[in-house]
DNA sequence: ATTAATGTTCAGAA
DNA sequence: TTTCTGAACATTAA
């Protein structure tokens, strides 16, 4: 599921072990499933990746990015199940790729687990990356966001906040287990149009949004019942313990502890929240 | 045995 | 222009 803290996860995992050390191979892991989708074609992506160094390991909202000496970045897209790994795997059969590398500390693999396979990995050089990337593309990183940016990016849309939240344009790194999470804590209903929300409301989601992620990136993610979700060590995350409405359908709400959580469906995506804690629009 | 659901993204249609 | 729908894929629960 990576979302912003499981993703920034992976790369602090994966950073001291790949950072300056350089790729003598990219190879493509047999496994029976369908090939994750790679751009430009295989062959070539292989040859330019192969031989450079990676200057460093950062993270593009959801994305993992490897900058390499050549000045290509290899942009690693996890989708829903994919995994950056230093060893092990939660299973053989969904290896998708290794980096045999060769740093200081000697040799050493990275790989790419990912079960459904819907992961993508890119290359660009720096000017295809810049339009990529670029602002038309893609929101200010969740992390990084202005209150003014956010107050502007709501303004402009009469969607649910909810699903706001999710368009990466408007802002980026959020997926569907920390919506639900920031507008349980923000005490804010999930279909309240986001150009309803009064300034102090989204003032105090704005502040919301960074302490969900700071805090789920301090305790290495969410891994969820089927254990897909795992740090670069194959370990569990530890978020799930803190959450308090994903996937709490029925149960009772831990902040009023009155009302049962409740799930509604949302741009075809679950939504959890509590209708006695999260209200519409007011203040 | 079907069918619906699962963390994401994007093309194409409304 | 903005917003919505369905598909990409593998697996599990109902």
């Amino acid at each position: 599921m990576p979302e912003l803290p499981e993703v920034e996860t992976m790369i602090r995992g994966i950073r001291p072990h790949a950072r300056g050390a350089e790729i003598v191979e990219l190879r493509k892991c047999r496994c029976r499933c369908k090939p994750n989708k790679v751009s430009p074609h295989w062959t070539q992506l292989r040859k330019r990746v192969t031989g450079t160094q990676i200057n460093e390991v950062t993270r593009l909202a959801k994305r993992i990015v490897f900058e390499l000496s050549s000045g290509d970045r290899l942009v690693i897209e996890p989708r829903m199940t994919g995994l950056l790994l230093l060893e092990d795997a939660p299973s053989k059969e969904h290896l998708r790729f290794e980096w045999r590398l060769a740093g200081k500390g000697g040799e050493r693999s990275i790989w790419f687990w990912d079960r459904r396979g819907l992961g993508t990995m890119s290359l660009y050089d720096e000017d295809e990356f810049a339009v990529a990337f670029g602002p038309s593309k893609i929101g200010p990183d969740a992390l990084l966001m202005t209150f003014s940016e956010w107050k502007a990016a709501c303004a402009r849309t009469k969607r649910a906040i909810k699903v706001a939240l999710l368009d990466q344009k408007m802002v980026a790194g959020i997926g569907n287990l920390y919506a639900s999470e920031i507008l349980h804590i923000s005490g804010i209903d999930p279909r309240c149009p986001a150009n309803e929300l009064k300034p102090a409301k989204l003032l105090r989601m704005a502040k919301v949004i960074v302490d969900v992620l700071e805090t789920a990136i301090r305790y290495e993610g969410s891994t969820l019942g089927d254990g897909t979700y795992r740090n670069a060590l194959n370990a569990d995350g530890g978020y799930q313990n803190q959450h308090r409405v994903y996937a709490r359908d029925g149960e009772i709400c831990l902040t009023c502890k009155k009302t049962p959580i409740e799930r509604i469906v949302q741009a075809q995506r679950s939504t959890f929240f509590c209708p006695r804690c999260q209200r519409p629009a007011t203040r």
